[in-house]
DNA sequence: TGGTAGATGCAATCCGCTTGCAGTAACGCG
DNA sequence: CGCGTTACTGCAAGCGGATTGCATCTACCA
């Protein structure tokens, strides 16, 4: 089942703009804010409003296609393809900004103990690095 | 060295909203957001603005007297003293917002992998857990 | 190809947070 | 103890990211 048919099965339409949206998102080599994924847009000469990106973003987020990020003190939110990646995490550099991958989640082993510790039954985990990239340091 | 020497030793003064504020934080359970904080302060009949708030935080983070933390999915920060406490994160239920700390810290060693791995100098670090507590279960 | 319900654009609004500025008060010094 | 410096406060305004209401448009299936 491809990207559109998933969309249709959900009652959901494959629309110019989602499209679009879609197209940015894939072509990105790193997480984008949707201000960021907007002017992307724009740049591609794309006729669509900030509002409709925002409302795509959740829709996509809704059906798993996307991944809702926030690194730490940025004050946004960040948008990724799921698409076949696996679970990870990120660091972003102090100084220009720069957003790399991280392949690795040390934490399947710990949530055991943290709902063996708490009696919570974790659901989701948030864990985002900030420092200085080489350029930068 | 007591809070209101350490105030003083950086030029910052004590005044009785400062005293409030620190006084709330200290006798709170969990990190507190700053309208938190504010409708703490009202609660105890403090004259105060939430400006006045904002910009007594940001003062003691700086002084290093308090943490600032965001806890994933909240849009908003919190605050907690800092006094004699360890590093250490935290859990949120998703059914009713409490926030749990969390004793540990896993990442010591993960962080001289990803400072291999990425040629970064690894700064902060944000973790957070999410999920339901015993009693929203 | 027409009907309908999802999607869009625009304007307005919300919310957390910050800034500018004039007036207030903490506190070291004489 | 009172004075002056300067940090701090309150109020109003502003900012940026995100959301909502509503009239209009369009994807797409019968």
């Amino acid at each position: 089942m491809d990207v559109k048919d998933e969309i249709r099965a959900s009652g959901k339409r494959m629309t110019r703009t989602r499209r679009a949206v879609l197209s940015v998102l894939e072509r990105s080599q790193y997480p984008l804010s949707p201000t960021e994924l907007y002017a992307q847009l724009k740049k591609h000469k794309v006729a669509i409003d900030l509002v409709t990106v925002y409302r795509n973003l959740v829709a996509l987020k809704e059906l798993g296609l996307v991944t809702q990020l926030e690194l730490h003190q940025e004050g946004q939110v960040r948008y990724e393809m799921k698409e076949g990646r696996q679970h990870h995490h990120h660091i972003r550099c102090k100084g220009c900004g720069r957003i790399v991958d991280l392949l690795l989640c040390p934490l399947k082993k710990l949530t055991a103990v943290i709902e063996k510790e708490t009696r919570f039954v974790v659901g989701d985990h948030s864990l985002e690095f900030s420092g200085w990239c080489p350029r930068c340091q």
